[in-house]
DNA sequence: ATCTTTGCAAACTTTTTGCACCAAT
DNA sequence: ATTGGTGCAAAAAGTTTGCAAAGAT
Protein backbone atom coordinates (compact mmCIF):
# COMPACT_ATOMS: atom_id res chain seq x y z
CA UNK A 1 0.00 0.00 0.00
CA UNK A 2 1.21 3.27 -0.84
CA UNK A 3 2.17 5.91 1.82
CA UNK A 4 0.65 8.87 1.78
CA UNK A 5 0.00 11.30 -0.90
CA UNK A 6 1.33 9.07 -4.13
CA UNK A 7 -2.12 10.07 -5.95
CA UNK A 8 -1.99 7.35 -9.13
CA UNK A 9 -2.19 9.79 -11.69
CA UNK A 10 -5.51 8.90 -13.64
CA UNK A 11 -4.98 5.09 -14.94
CA UNK A 12 -8.42 5.38 -16.04
CA UNK A 13 -9.04 5.63 -19.44
CA UNK A 14 -12.24 6.95 -20.52
CA UNK A 15 -13.15 5.04 -23.56
CA UNK A 16 -12.56 1.92 -21.61
CA UNK A 17 -15.16 2.57 -18.99
CA UNK A 18 -17.36 3.74 -21.98
CA UNK A 19 -16.80 0.09 -23.27
CA UNK A 20 -17.83 -1.26 -20.06
CA UNK A 21 -20.83 0.92 -20.08
CA UNK A 22 -21.77 -0.85 -23.58
CA UNK A 23 -20.99 -4.32 -22.06
CA UNK A 24 -23.88 -4.16 -19.68
CA UNK A 25 -26.27 -2.73 -21.94
CA UNK A 26 -25.47 0.49 -21.67
CA UNK A 27 -25.29 3.54 -24.49
CA UNK A 28 -22.26 5.73 -24.77
CA UNK A 29 -23.66 9.70 -24.84
CA UNK A 30 -21.94 12.35 -24.74
CA UNK A 31 -23.24 13.55 -21.08
CA UNK A 32 -21.49 10.13 -19.69
CA UNK A 33 -18.40 10.92 -21.39
CA UNK A 34 -18.14 14.24 -20.17
CA UNK A 35 -19.43 13.15 -16.98
CA UNK A 36 -16.46 10.92 -17.07
CA UNK A 37 -14.06 12.95 -18.18
CA UNK A 38 -14.80 15.74 -15.36
CA UNK A 39 -14.10 13.09 -12.63
CA UNK A 40 -10.80 12.08 -14.37
CA UNK A 41 -9.50 15.83 -14.32
CA UNK A 42 -10.52 16.46 -11.58
CA UNK A 43 -8.04 16.28 -8.59
CA UNK A 44 -10.34 16.90 -5.97
CA UNK A 45 -13.81 15.51 -4.90
CA UNK A 46 -16.37 16.78 -6.42
CA UNK A 47 -20.23 17.41 -5.81
CA UNK A 48 -23.02 16.25 -8.31
CA UNK A 49 -23.44 20.13 -9.01
CA UNK A 50 -19.95 20.96 -9.24
CA UNK A 51 -19.86 17.58 -12.14
CA UNK A 52 -22.75 19.50 -13.54
CA UNK A 53 -21.05 22.59 -13.38
CA UNK A 54 -17.71 21.20 -15.29
CA UNK A 55 -19.91 19.38 -17.52
CA UNK A 56 -21.39 23.05 -18.60
CA UNK A 57 -18.72 24.51 -20.07
CA UNK A 58 -18.61 22.16 -22.63
CA UNK A 59 -22.25 20.44 -22.52
CA UNK A 60 -24.34 23.38 -21.36
CA UNK A 61 -27.53 21.23 -21.65
CA UNK A 62 -26.98 18.67 -19.79
CA UNK A 63 -29.38 18.65 -16.95
CA UNK A 64 -28.59 18.25 -13.04
CA UNK A 65 -30.75 15.00 -12.64
CA UNK A 66 -28.10 13.81 -15.83
CA UNK A 67 -25.45 13.81 -13.90
CA UNK A 68 -27.10 12.25 -10.49
CA UNK A 69 -28.06 9.19 -12.80
CA UNK A 70 -24.75 9.00 -14.79
CA UNK A 71 -23.18 8.96 -11.65
CA UNK A 72 -25.25 6.14 -10.36
CA UNK A 73 -24.86 4.28 -13.15
CA UNK A 74 -21.02 4.73 -13.00
CA UNK A 75 -21.09 3.76 -9.50
CA UNK A 76 -22.82 0.52 -9.95
CA UNK A 77 -20.02 -0.58 -12.60
CA UNK A 78 -17.53 0.58 -10.12
CA UNK A 79 -15.62 3.32 -11.54
CA UNK A 80 -17.01 6.04 -8.99
CA UNK A 81 -17.87 5.89 -5.33
CA UNK A 82 -19.13 9.15 -3.10
CA UNK A 83 -18.36 9.73 0.09
CA UNK A 84 -20.15 11.98 2.62
CA UNK A 85 -17.71 15.06 4.06
CA UNK A 86 -20.31 16.52 6.61
CA UNK A 87 -24.13 16.80 6.26
CA UNK A 88 -24.62 18.43 3.13
CA UNK A 89 -23.91 17.04 -0.13
CA UNK A 90 -22.02 14.10 -1.34
CA UNK A 91 -19.04 14.51 -2.43
CA UNK A 92 -17.72 12.03 -6.04
CA UNK A 93 -14.80 10.65 -7.00
CA UNK A 94 -12.87 7.79 -8.98
CA UNK A 95 -13.15 4.67 -7.20
CA UNK A 96 -9.10 3.93 -7.82
CA UNK A 97 -8.73 6.42 -5.68
CA UNK A 98 -10.07 5.26 -2.30
CA UNK A 99 -8.55 6.99 0.64
CA UNK A 100 -10.17 8.18 3.80
CA UNK A 101 -11.32 12.18 4.62
CA UNK A 102 -11.13 14.37 7.47
CA UNK A 103 -13.15 17.47 6.80
CA UNK A 104 -13.61 20.41 9.14
CA UNK A 105 -16.95 21.60 9.86
CA UNK A 106 -15.73 24.92 9.99
CA UNK A 107 -13.97 26.17 6.60
CA UNK A 108 -14.69 22.83 4.98
CA UNK A 109 -11.20 21.88 4.43
CA UNK A 110 -10.32 17.99 3.12
CA UNK A 111 -7.63 16.08 4.45
CA UNK A 112 -7.00 13.26 2.39
CA UNK A 113 -6.10 9.99 4.06
CA UNK A 114 -4.40 6.52 3.86
CA UNK A 115 -7.08 4.37 2.24
CA UNK A 116 -5.79 1.63 4.66
CA UNK A 117 -5.85 3.91 8.00
CA UNK A 118 -8.96 1.51 9.95
CA UNK A 119 -7.89 -1.07 8.87
CA UNK A 120 -7.11 -2.44 12.13
CA UNK A 121 -10.43 -1.23 13.18
CA UNK A 122 -12.07 -3.24 10.32
CA UNK A 123 -10.34 -6.61 10.71
CA UNK A 124 -11.61 -6.40 14.55
CA UNK A 125 -15.68 -5.32 13.36
CA UNK A 126 -15.31 -8.60 11.20
CA UNK A 127 -13.88 -11.02 13.00
CA UNK A 128 -15.77 -10.15 16.34
CA UNK A 129 -18.75 -8.52 15.43
CA UNK A 130 -19.00 -10.71 11.51
CA UNK A 131 -19.91 -6.74 10.62
CA UNK A 132 -18.27 -5.75 6.80
CA UNK A 133 -17.81 -2.43 6.82
CA UNK A 134 -17.20 0.46 4.19
CA UNK A 135 -15.52 2.77 6.29
CA UNK A 136 -14.79 4.95 3.03
CA UNK A 137 -18.33 5.99 2.71
CA UNK A 138 -18.19 8.99 5.66
CA UNK A 139 -15.32 10.81 6.43
CA UNK A 140 -14.08 12.20 9.47
CA UNK A 141 -15.66 15.43 10.80
CA UNK A 142 -13.93 17.66 13.32
CA UNK A 143 -11.99 20.85 13.34
CA UNK A 144 -8.28 21.39 11.20
CA UNK A 145 -5.67 23.10 12.78
CA UNK A 146 -6.95 26.39 11.71
CA UNK A 147 -10.35 25.76 13.24
CA UNK A 148 -9.56 24.70 16.33
CA UNK A 149 -13.04 24.15 18.20
CA UNK A 150 -13.82 26.67 21.00
CA UNK A 151 -12.54 26.52 24.58
CA UNK A 152 -9.90 23.70 23.03
CA UNK A 153 -5.82 24.54 23.99
CA UNK A 154 -3.43 24.88 21.25
CA UNK B 1 -28.91 -8.50 22.47
CA UNK B 2 -26.10 -6.32 22.00
CA UNK B 3 -22.91 -8.51 22.84
CA UNK B 4 -20.96 -5.94 25.63
CA UNK B 5 -23.18 -3.64 26.93
CA UNK B 6 -22.00 -1.88 30.17
CA UNK B 7 -24.83 0.41 29.54
CA UNK B 8 -24.28 2.76 32.71
CA UNK B 9 -28.15 3.03 33.62
CA UNK B 10 -29.58 6.13 32.99
CA UNK B 11 -27.49 9.05 35.57
CA UNK B 12 -29.36 11.58 33.86
CA UNK B 13 -31.31 13.29 36.28
CA UNK B 14 -34.23 14.98 34.24
CA UNK B 15 -35.45 17.56 37.07
CA UNK B 16 -31.30 18.06 37.19
CA UNK B 17 -30.95 19.29 33.68
CA UNK B 18 -34.02 21.17 33.18
CA UNK B 19 -32.43 23.05 36.25
CA UNK B 20 -29.41 23.71 33.59
CA UNK B 21 -32.27 24.38 31.31
CA UNK B 22 -33.74 27.01 33.53
CA UNK B 23 -30.07 28.16 34.47
CA UNK B 24 -29.50 29.10 31.03
CA UNK B 25 -32.24 31.30 30.59
CA UNK B 26 -34.56 28.61 28.92
CA UNK B 27 -37.99 28.00 30.22
CA UNK B 28 -39.08 24.42 31.75
CA UNK B 29 -41.92 23.09 30.04
CA UNK B 30 -43.88 20.02 29.55
CA UNK B 31 -42.53 19.43 26.16
CA UNK B 32 -39.54 19.54 27.03
CA UNK B 33 -39.43 17.43 30.06
CA UNK B 34 -41.34 14.85 28.01
CA UNK B 35 -38.93 14.51 25.33
CA UNK B 36 -36.03 14.27 27.77
CA UNK B 37 -37.73 11.54 29.48
CA UNK B 38 -38.40 9.59 26.13
CA UNK B 39 -34.65 9.78 25.69
CA UNK B 40 -34.06 8.55 29.48
CA UNK B 41 -36.18 5.74 29.57
CA UNK B 42 -35.21 5.06 25.76
CA UNK B 43 -33.01 2.41 25.72
CA UNK B 44 -31.69 3.25 22.03
CA UNK B 45 -31.38 5.42 19.78
CA UNK B 46 -34.21 7.52 18.57
CA UNK B 47 -35.04 9.62 15.66
CA UNK B 48 -36.47 12.52 16.04
CA UNK B 49 -39.92 11.35 14.82
CA UNK B 50 -39.89 8.51 17.20
CA UNK B 51 -38.91 10.70 19.81
CA UNK B 52 -42.26 12.78 18.99
CA UNK B 53 -43.97 9.58 19.10
CA UNK B 54 -43.19 8.15 22.48
CA UNK B 55 -43.76 11.82 23.57
CA UNK B 56 -47.40 11.92 22.07
CA UNK B 57 -48.77 8.83 24.73
CA UNK B 58 -48.97 11.29 26.89
CA UNK B 59 -48.89 15.17 25.07
CA UNK B 60 -50.39 14.31 21.68
CA UNK B 61 -49.98 18.06 20.83
CA UNK B 62 -46.14 18.53 20.74
CA UNK B 63 -44.98 19.26 17.28
CA UNK B 64 -42.15 17.50 15.52
CA UNK B 65 -40.46 20.81 14.66
CA UNK B 66 -40.83 21.29 18.78
CA UNK B 67 -39.18 17.91 19.20
CA UNK B 68 -36.24 19.09 16.82
CA UNK B 69 -36.09 22.08 18.44
CA UNK B 70 -35.62 20.67 21.75
CA UNK B 71 -33.24 17.99 20.95
CA UNK B 72 -30.83 20.87 19.30
CA UNK B 73 -31.47 22.92 22.73
CA UNK B 74 -30.42 20.18 24.94
CA UNK B 75 -27.57 19.41 22.16
CA UNK B 76 -26.31 22.83 22.96
CA UNK B 77 -26.58 22.15 26.72
CA UNK B 78 -24.28 19.45 26.24
CA UNK B 79 -26.89 16.45 26.97
CA UNK B 80 -27.93 14.52 23.82
CA UNK B 81 -25.80 14.12 20.93
CA UNK B 82 -26.79 12.93 17.88
CA UNK B 83 -25.59 9.81 15.10
CA UNK B 84 -26.09 9.53 11.50
CA UNK B 85 -26.70 5.60 10.97
CA UNK B 86 -26.74 6.32 7.24
CA UNK B 87 -28.48 8.38 5.02
CA UNK B 88 -31.49 8.69 6.58
CA UNK B 89 -32.49 10.36 9.41
CA UNK B 90 -30.64 11.24 12.68
CA UNK B 91 -30.81 9.38 15.60
CA UNK B 92 -30.48 10.77 19.42
CA UNK B 93 -29.19 9.60 22.47
CA UNK B 94 -28.08 10.73 25.68
CA UNK B 95 -24.72 12.26 25.51
CA UNK B 96 -23.42 10.30 28.54
CA UNK B 97 -23.96 7.38 26.91
CA UNK B 98 -21.19 7.95 23.91
CA UNK B 99 -20.19 4.96 22.01
CA UNK B 100 -19.78 3.95 18.52
CA UNK B 101 -22.27 2.36 15.96
CA UNK B 102 -21.77 -0.09 13.26
CA UNK B 103 -25.45 0.05 10.86
CA UNK B 104 -26.31 -2.30 8.60
CA UNK B 105 -27.11 -1.19 5.46
CA UNK B 106 -29.88 -3.75 4.71
CA UNK B 107 -31.60 -4.57 7.67
CA UNK B 108 -30.97 -1.21 9.66
CA UNK B 109 -29.28 -3.29 12.54
CA UNK B 110 -27.07 -1.65 14.53
CA UNK B 111 -24.20 -3.18 16.78
CA UNK B 112 -23.24 -0.52 19.81
CA UNK B 113 -19.50 -0.36 20.17
CA UNK B 114 -16.67 0.51 22.84
CA UNK B 115 -16.63 4.88 22.41
CA UNK B 116 -12.93 4.28 22.43
CA UNK B 117 -12.71 2.26 19.28
CA UNK B 118 -10.85 4.69 17.37
CA UNK B 119 -8.95 5.80 20.03
CA UNK B 120 -5.43 5.33 18.11
CA UNK B 121 -6.77 6.93 14.95
CA UNK B 122 -7.98 10.24 16.62
CA UNK B 123 -4.61 10.45 18.23
CA UNK B 124 -2.43 10.04 15.09
CA UNK B 125 -5.06 12.61 13.72
CA UNK B 126 -4.60 15.02 16.02
CA UNK B 127 -0.27 14.54 16.15
CA UNK B 128 -0.16 14.32 12.54
CA UNK B 129 -2.50 16.53 10.97
CA UNK B 130 -3.96 19.06 14.35
CA UNK B 131 -7.27 17.73 13.15
CA UNK B 132 -9.42 17.25 16.02
CA UNK B 133 -12.00 14.48 15.28
CA UNK B 134 -15.23 13.95 16.12
CA UNK B 135 -15.54 9.95 15.67
CA UNK B 136 -19.04 9.56 17.12
CA UNK B 137 -20.93 11.15 14.65
CA UNK B 138 -21.25 9.27 11.74
CA UNK B 139 -21.89 5.43 12.09
CA UNK B 140 -19.89 2.58 10.34
CA UNK B 141 -21.84 1.40 7.96
CA UNK B 142 -22.00 -1.85 6.31
CA UNK B 143 -23.22 -5.18 6.27
CA UNK B 144 -23.98 -7.14 9.26
CA UNK B 145 -23.40 -11.11 9.75
CA UNK B 146 -27.18 -11.94 8.23
CA UNK B 147 -27.20 -9.55 5.27
CA UNK B 148 -23.37 -10.13 4.07
CA UNK B 149 -23.08 -8.16 0.63
CA UNK B 150 -23.46 -10.48 -2.46
CA UNK B 151 -20.68 -12.09 -4.04
CA UNK B 152 -19.08 -12.13 -0.50
CA UNK B 153 -17.57 -15.25 1.26
CA UNK B 154 -18.22 -15.97 4.52
C1' DA C 1 -37.04 -0.75 -34.63
C1' DT C 2 -35.95 -1.13 -30.13
C1' DC C 3 -34.74 -0.05 -25.85
C1' DT C 4 -31.98 3.33 -23.13
C1' DT C 5 -31.20 8.17 -21.81
C1' DT C 6 -32.43 12.68 -21.40
C1' DG C 7 -34.65 17.15 -20.01
C1' DC C 8 -37.94 19.00 -17.45
C1' DA C 9 -40.99 19.51 -13.75
C1' DA C 10 -42.64 17.75 -9.87
C1' DA C 11 -42.19 14.75 -5.79
C1' DC C 12 -39.63 13.41 -1.94
C1' DT C 13 -37.36 13.30 2.74
C1' DT C 14 -35.51 15.30 6.62
C1' DT C 15 -34.82 19.40 8.94
C1' DT C 16 -35.33 24.42 9.51
C1' DT C 17 -37.72 28.79 9.79
C1' DG C 18 -41.23 32.82 10.01
C1' DC C 19 -44.84 34.20 12.40
C1' DA C 20 -48.68 35.02 15.41
C1' DC C 21 -50.15 33.21 19.72
C1' DC C 22 -49.30 31.16 24.24
C1' DA C 23 -46.93 30.23 28.44
C1' DA C 24 -43.06 30.34 32.07
C1' DT C 25 -40.66 33.33 34.78
C1' DA D 1 -44.78 42.25 31.82
C1' DT D 2 -41.31 40.11 29.61
C1' DT D 3 -39.00 36.92 27.10
C1' DG D 4 -38.83 32.57 25.30
C1' DG D 5 -41.53 28.45 23.48
C1' DT D 6 -45.00 26.42 20.58
C1' DG D 7 -48.07 24.99 16.66
C1' DC D 8 -48.64 25.43 12.15
C1' DA D 9 -47.61 26.02 7.48
C1' DA D 10 -44.27 26.87 4.37
C1' DA D 11 -39.35 26.83 2.90
C1' DA D 12 -34.96 24.65 2.34
C1' DA D 13 -31.61 21.40 0.59
C1' DG D 14 -30.27 17.37 -1.82
C1' DT D 15 -31.69 13.83 -4.42
C1' DT D 16 -35.06 11.00 -6.92
C1' DT D 17 -38.76 9.99 -10.18
C1' DG D 18 -42.57 9.95 -13.97
C1' DC D 19 -43.11 11.00 -18.39
C1' DA D 20 -42.83 12.10 -23.22
C1' DA D 21 -39.37 13.21 -26.53
C1' DA D 22 -34.69 12.31 -28.28
C1' DG D 23 -30.85 9.30 -29.10
C1' DA D 24 -27.83 5.02 -29.36
C1' DT D 25 -27.53 0.56 -31.01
Amino acid sequence: MPAHHDAPAATVDIDEVLELVRAHGGRVTSARRAVLSALVSADAHLTAEEVAQAVHSDHPDVHLSTVYRTLEALEQLGVVTHVHLGHGKASYHLAERVHHHAACEVCGHVIELPADLLSDVVRELKERHGFVADVHHFAFVGHCTTCLPEGHIR
